[in-house]
DNA sequence: GGGTCGTCGGTAACCGGTTACCCGACGGTC
DNA sequence: GACCGTCGGGTAACCGGTTACCGACGACCC
């Protein structure tokens, strides 16, 4: 069907190697020989067999990347990052699902898929604390999540508690003092529900505040229909409240949702802070104040330390578990305004 | 460092072939022989390499998926759907962002990742009726638009009139008669914003209606800030309105949003009809009336189609340009629901 | 009991790149 | 004019699967 390295070469009247030469772009190739086979390859329209080459040099120039689910925003947004990141490096992105089911986030650390990429971005969010041995893998991976999980395993954090923390003291910085929570987490689970939880509960006892149980509104999948669901499972309670912190946006949406649906305005009679910062959070009504967990610089990290990890050849065992921690932004916004002094 | 098939075979006990055969689930293995290769296997931790099996094969059972960008709602819903249809059938997607750029698009026809990939599913925004020629490409692909584009490449297409056009009855059927329309689409263009602009004149024209220009509001690029943009483009051009057909559901949000901002409400003063129900449309406030274009029906049918093609062998040329329409449907919600009679 | 058929498994060529190693040619030096 | 160093370019082995082809062995039949 397609040519190969060698119909270029007879054409071209070389040899497969400087056919090779020229394609990868090495030094001392001589110009007319250059110009013969770039001809060559031009008249035959050749084009590289991909599974040569990875088979040959033992790489397949693809990275990839397993998240929960690609229909939520943050992930998708965090996708499209890692993409240009690793494009710009020129690798290939391989996205993976998991669902945020703890099988499958298993699963994905012995797929077939591991041998179609160089290495791994990997995003768990339903692990739990006894599972840190099974993240010793032996191909490279780069962690997105927290320190709690694993040990010698490099990864990109993000301020979850200073984040968290940052968020609620904004709300009690402007009054509020009967905060709902919006969100749970498995309570074996080490992900952000938990830290991000952390985070507001230290922000309260700083303030001399407790926190309410019958505040808060479970939902361990984080999507909108959920943040609705915990919210109204609050409200129906009866208790008071004057704020809401959900443990990511999409939670926040689907709360204010309900709380317009039981006449409450935001943020006259409720604010509420999400965190994540997805596009949406800014079109909104009203735009939802938001901690920017510093996203863009977390996908790049991520994919740089990948990469390194890959090129660095043998050296690569040899360096700890590496960790950066992303920097945070609360980002203030309508659902959080106060109401006008004119008032 | 890992082992290989051969490795397996002389700790089994057996030939290559054999091991082969297991791994490949044939028939004709006696069980001990079985038992004997799986229990070698087992022990070795050995993977199959996945290069060396798609050069034998000459396919990578990938395929890829390019769509304009992943952070638009309704293509990341897509491509849940499609990586979960091509699971089914054994395929890995490879997903590919064109920016919705005619130039980047025309890239993903001659990309390297063609190579890497054994079909295609594309879906097109930014390419124009001139560029038809070029979409007779030597590989297997199946396109995700139009039909005025394409001749004889098979593809899935949306009932971007119809479903236009009934979004728009239903506006007409609720007593509204101006209706801005908000997003527009490149001129020489042959996509969904054609199509559906199409649908809306009919629509209007059906009823002895003619669409008033300063009521259009421009924008090519459909995000929610284009969205808001062009809504506030007409609402300066203070002709009056009574109803808003945007050209898809963000667009949509992002002109709620300015109505809101000018004091207007949904649906009170102004309807609102989307297109692409995305997730986000059933829990905004006002939840949006829109256009729900069969997706799910478009990410399996697209993926049949290819790996049906791909498992065709020889008869695959013949095929002629197949397509298949989805069907659509207009969920009502309240951004278009009437005032309540009592009132 | 010998021949034939069917089952199971071995051998080796092949997929299409990369690259270690080698050689030939050319320019420069004494 | 002979020798040496350098550099462009050729040959062939190798990456790790798949598979055409072939051989061996057991069962069944006459």
């Amino acid at each position: 069907m397609s040519s190969t390295m060698r119909d270029v070469a007879r054409l071209a009247g070389v040899s497969v190697k400087t056919v090779s030469n020229v394609v990868n772009h090495f030094p001392h190739v001589s110009p007319t020989t250059r110009t013969k086979v770039l001809t060559a390859i031009d008249q035959l329209g050749y084009q590289m067999n991909h599974a040569a080459r990875s088979l040959s040099l033992g790489r397949t120039g693809m990275l990839a990347l397993a998240v929960p689910e690609l229909r939520l925003p943050y992930f998708s947004e965090l996708s499209d990052e890692v993409i240009a990141a690793a494009q710009d490096r020129g690798y290939t992105v391989l996205i993976e699902q998991t669902g945020g089911v703890r099988e499958r986030e298993l699963e994905v650390l012995a797929s077939e898929r591991r041998r179609m990429t160089d290495g791994l971005i990997f995003s768990p969010v339903a692990l739990r604390a006894g599972d840190a041995p099974l993240l010793e893998v032996s191909f490279p991976m780069v962690l997105l999540g927290e320190r709690s999980l694993h040990s010698r395993v490099p990864h990109v954090a993000m301020a979850n508690v200073a984040g968290a923390r940052a968020a609620t003291e904004h709300l009690l910085a402007t009054g509020r003092r009967r905060i709902a929570l919006i969100g749970s987490f498995d309570a074996e689970g080490v992900g952000a529900g938990s830290l991000r939880t952390q985070g507001f509960l230290d922000a309260l006892a700083a303030a001399g505040l407790e926190h309410d149980p019958a505040r808060t509104g479970s939902g361990v999948e984080w999507n909108r229909a959920t943040g609705a669901a915990a919210m109204r499972q609050v409200l129906s309670r009866g208790v008071e409240i004057d704020a809401v912190l959900a443990l990511n946006d999409v939670l926040a949406l689907g709360a204010m949702r309900e709380l317009f649906e039981h006449g409450l305005s935001v943020p006259q009679d409720v604010a509420v802070v999400g965190f994540d910062d997805i596009e949406e959070s800014r079109f909104s009504r009203p735009s939802l104040t938001t901690v920017e967990p510093g996203r863009p610089q977390i996908a790049r990290t991520a994919v740089e330390m990948l990469v390194e990890r890959l090129t660095a050849g043998e050296s690569a065992a040899q360096g700890p578990g590496q960790e950066v921690v992303a920097e945070f932004r609360l980002e203030v916004r309508e659902s959080t305004a106060l109401p006008t002094p004119a008032r």
